[in-house]
DNA sequence: TCTGGGGTCCTAGGACCC
DNA sequence: TCTGGGGTCCTAGGACCC
């Protein structure tokens, strides 16, 4: 720690000229003066990393810089995960369609996604930020908050420590990043998104009303677009109408949680403190599939491999999980979830498949085709003793294409690991596979 | 245009227990 | 005889976020 904030104060001495690209745009809202006392109420800080995907692509493909690109599968379906700003120029954004951004941006180019890297560049910025206070919670791969109230002293107010963090995660990654800065995460996250590209913008505690009431509520964390319908019908377009709204109105319509939450947002109320631990809650895995498919042998082998996945997952984590559940998305996108919550964890393939695959049995199809299933298990503990057992197709990172394969390959891990391994690894037998009582008809 | 994959949280109804 | 209420667990579905 001591090293890590002796580093900081060092860097934070450094000339700001290093920076050539940073945003000059005023970083305090209201109009204050940037000169670390205004601002010296901000001391939560939210930091998003800018089109991080495409970003960190960009670095391999130093020759794409200032053009269109998007990430994603170019597959009929296909999504895009991340896009540059000069894609977005075009009104492509996250979750759109590929062939549907390509039809807006002919020119762009499509770059397959590269998850170990963006996890790579993940923890070099998640450990700069570390750097500077040991309050740090990651919000997901991108983004974090960073109370730096207890490092002012020592790094200078919040704007300065924004600025510091700015510099080095440019000059040790070579990306870039906006920060928000506020009273509360709420207010930190809002700013920081108000920032994007490159940018800073510190919102003082005086301001944290002025500040909000003009927003949409769409703009307001946890408002997707069906809230905001909801919302609009009853007359409120922007925070301050919210923040107007008396709180039963509001939780008769969206309910209570949302409704106390939202309430005390848009009147910039949020006592969540910065949370540096958290443990997962569920593991899972899913995959749409390129076409729908209405063979159930076929997707009995892919819920075999999801579960053995899943099941990789729990181990490495030392985790295990009581409940299994399985969610199917049919042709014409509708979908639904069966669960079953077994007697005790579990952190095995065969057990979680067993499971999976039981419900699945139970599940009428109807005749619909089926687009996209997935396996994930919920009601996590720590494994009491966690069994580390290699996947059985994990490496190869292919799935068995038959049940002659899936043989092949549980008599190889029971000649690498013996026959208890049988039991306690990713070891299903083939003849998992079939409905109880029901010949295999793939069968060798 | 036709909708990924990783998650979290909330609601509501029913079972079950005391 | 036909009936209360609280607590907890389980399940299904859906909104939302990145």
């Amino acid at each position: 720690m001591a090293d890590g904030a002796k580093r900081a104060a060092d860097w934070a001495s450094k000339p700001v000229a290093a920076v050539a690209s940073a945003n000059t745009r005023p970083s305090v809202f209201g109009g204050a003066g940037d000169d670390g006392t205004a601002d010296s109420s901000a001391t939560m800080l939210h930091i998003d990393m800018d089109a991080f995907f495409a970003s960190v692509e960009l670095l391999e493909h130093p020759e794409l810089v200032g053009l269109p690109v998007i990430i994603g599968h170019n597959g009929p379906r296909g999504v895009v995960t991340s896009a540059t700003y000069e894609a977005r120029a075009f009104g492509v954004h996250s979750a759109m369609p590929v062939a549907r951004a390509l039809q807006l941006c002919p020119r762009a180019i499509v770059l397959a996604p590269h998850h170990d890297r963006y996890r790579h560049f993940s923890a070099e910025v998640m450990r700069i930020f570390r750097d500077v206070t040991p309050l740090v919670e990651p919000l997901s791969i991108d983004e974090a908050f960073l109370d730096v109230a207890g490092a002012r002293r020592l790094l200078g107010s919040p704007s300065v420590i924004g600025s510091l963090v700015r510099r080095r995660v440019e000059a040790e990654t070579g990306l870039t990043c906006s920060v928000g800065g506020g009273a509360t995460k709420f207010i930190a996250k809002m700013a920081s998104g108000r920032a994007k590209p490159d940018g800073m913008l510190l919102v003082p505690a005086s301001q944290t009303l002025p500040f909000l009431h003009p927003l949409p509520v769409s703009a307001l964390w946890g408002v997707g677009a069906t809230t905001a319908d909801a919302l609009t019908r009853l007359g409120i377009r922007t925070v301050g109408d919210l923040a107007a709204t008396p709180l039963p109105t509001l939780i008769n319509r969206v309910g209570a949680a949302s409704g106390q939450k939202l309430h005390a947002l848009a009147n910039g109320i949020d006592t969540r403190e910065v949370v540096t631990v958290r443990h997962e809650k569920s593991v899972g895995h899913e995959i749409t599939f390129e076409f729908d498919v209405f063979d159930e042998q076929k997707i009995r082998l892919e819920l075999l491999r999801l579960s053995d996945q899943v099941a990789v997952r729990l181990r490495r984590a030392g985790l295990a999980g009581k409940t299994v559940a399985l969610k199917l998305r049919f042709a014409d996108f509708s979908t639904i979830s069966r669960s079953r919550t077994l007697s005790e964890p579990t952190d095995l393939a065969q057990a979680i498949f067993d499971a999976a695959r039981d419900l699945f049995d139970a599940v009428d199809l109807a005749g619909q085709r089926v687009r996209l299933i997935g396996v994930r298990v919920e009601n996590l503990v720590t494994a009491a003793e966690a069994v580390h057992q290699p996947s059985l197709w994990d490496d190869e990172a292919t799935a068995p294409s038959s049940w002659r394969e899936a043989e092949v390959a549980a008599d190889r891990v029971a000649d690498k690991f013996g026959a208890g391994a049988v039991r306690r690894a990713s070891l299903v037998k083939p003849s998992g596979l079939g409905r109880q009582g029901a010949p295999p008809t793939a069968a060798p």
